[in-house]
RNA sequence: GGAGAGGUGGCAGAGCGGCUGAAUGCACUGGUCUUGAAAACCAGCAAGGGUGAAUAGCCCUUCGUGGGUUCAAAUCCCACCCUCUCCGCCA
């Protein structure tokens, strides 16, 4: 969420930044709305205060055994005026408030502009694609081969888009997470975190998925199929993270943090959950978009002068995992019209697939600044005594069913096996191939 | 699942229609005292919002959440959420 008082002050100029991400503000309507709300504000309060004082007159007068009889007569009027303006106010003021709501973050002074993919901005590559001496399979050939993965079993047992695993590649698949764990924790100072598969709506509204983006998630249903419960529902259900940063971002909703407390850095594992609404044709083949799958989440909560600087440091953290498995890749900066709603920079990692021949996504590090901390009331205490918004970052570190992905087009070998990485065996009992 | 108790400021804990944004204690901050510290004493100490140039002043809102009664609600009524205790069940 925007800073309100930003939008009062600054409207033209934020609507241009916003434009930027390809979003139009409607400014004529915000003005309108906002005029009224002031209107209505500034009167109901008045009117409040006027009550209050009232009424604190009555409470006098009868502790001393006045006769409250005009008085009363006199507030009487009161009641009716104030609850009408009352309602007048809370319908601008929800319309308000759901327009604010629905206002992308305003991009960094760094982001390149452009409105597609097409338009990021490469900041470097690591690692060498490599050259096969065969014709590269992809993971789907390779892995139902091996007879890993089993893409037929899992829509039968529950839809399309899910997988299940087997063997050696179920075990690296898991010793990936394992890796990934342990390296944040230990090398990169990350505490791990355990936490919920499931959250309310006030935690996907701090961290942005809502209201907007209710068609991407899962959501249960707490009552019975009854009709009259349906409100019941919408208030109580739960909905399944479609990424760790809900619920690990969260931890701080509605928190005053001391200084000495920051930055705090998290990172944990969960499997996501998304219902990818909006890309029936895309990635249909493959482990590359599946409704279920696992992901080692980064997450920083830091004072807003230092939010640049961690946003470089976490995607760091995120490339060291790329490097330690020796996966090449590339990074880029994502242009103001493929930057999410919440962001206000983002740096996405790009794994080299062989199989595809192409890089494709395996990590987002991206910088929020003060949108998720206004939305959840993410605070930190400063020398005046006085609360700041905090900064929020978060990145994959990395998207694991992604990096099986990789690790099994980069590493095949010519007769369809998979050399498991060496910063893996460890995990897997020394094993050096699956075949 | 059954029975009961309860949700008040950073914490503990009073208040159960008006002068209560909220007693008291602890914690915290500043001051006096002291060579220094402790103790003692004095003072301060919620958040969100509006107005505004203002981190000035004034005003509004908030005692789990939402609604209701009333001139007036932390206090009364209703619904919901959450926590705790006992019994049952259970990975």
């Amino acid at each position: 969420m925007l800073d309100p008082q930003l939008l009062r002050n600054d409207l033209q100029a934020t609507a241009d930044q916003l434009l930027i991400k390809g979003y139009a503000l409607n400014v004529e309507k915000y003005s309108e709305l906002e005029k009224r709300r002031k209107t209505l504000q500034v009167a109901t309060e008045e009117l409040q205060a006027e009550r209050n004082s009232r009424s604190k007159n009555i409470g006098k007068v009868k502790s001393q055994g006045g006769d409250v009889d005009a008085l009363l007569a006199e507030v009487a009027q009161f009641g009716d005026k104030l609850k009408a303006a009352q309602r007048e106010l809370d319908e601008v003021q929800s319309e308000l408030n759901e327009l604010i709501e629905a206002i992308p973050n305003v991009p960094h002074a760094s982001v390149p502009k452009g409105t597609s993919e097409d338009d990021n901005e490469e900041v470097s590559r690591w690692g060498e694609p490599s050259t096969l001496e065969f014709e590269a399979k992809d993971h789907v050939d390779l892995g139902e081969a091996i007879g890993g993965l089993d893409f037929a079993v899992a829509t039968k047992i529950t839809a399309s888009r899910f997988v299940v695993m087997k063997g050696g590649l179920a075990r690296m698949h898991r010793a990936l997470t394992q890796f990934m764990l342990d390296t944040h924790g230990q090398d990169h100072g990350y505490q791990e975190v355990y936490v919920p598969y499931m959250a309310n709506r006030h935690s996907l509204f701090g961290t942005g998925q809502l209201p907007k983006f209710a068609e991407d998630q899962f959501k249960t249903s707490l009552a019975a199929d009854d009709p009259n419960q349906k409100e019941e529902q919408d208030q109580h259900g739960l909905y399944m993270i479609p990424t760790a940063e809900v619920t690990i971002t969260n931890i701080v909703r509605d928190v005053i943090l001391e200084q000495g407390e920051l930055p705090l850095k998290m990172v944990a594992h969960t499997p996501c959950f998304r219902r990818e609404a909006g890309s029936y044709g895309r990635d249909t083949r493959g482990m590359i978009r599946q409704h279920q799958f696992e992901k080692v989440e980064l997450v920083q909560v830091v004072p807003a002068g230092d939010s640049y600087d961690a946003l470089e440091q976490l995607t760091g953290h995120a490339e060291k995992i790329l490097q330690l498995l020796n996966l090449p890749y590339r990074k880029v900066t994502l242009c103001g019209g493929d930057l999410g709603f919440a962001a206000a920079k983002t740096y996405d990692l790009e794994v080299w697939l062989p199989g595809q021949n192409t890089y494709r996504e395996i990590s987002s590090c991206s910088n929020f600044e003060a949108f998720q901390a206004r939305r959840m009331l993410a605070r930190v205490r400063n020398d005046k005594n006085k609360t700041d918004l905090v900064h929020t970052i978060n990145g994959s570190g990395l998207a694991v069913g992604r990096t099986l992905v990789a690790v099994i087009e980069n590493y095949q070998n010519g007769d369809g096996s998979i050399t498991i990485p060496e910063v893996l065996r460890g995990y897997m009992g020394g094993l050096t191939l699956i075949e």
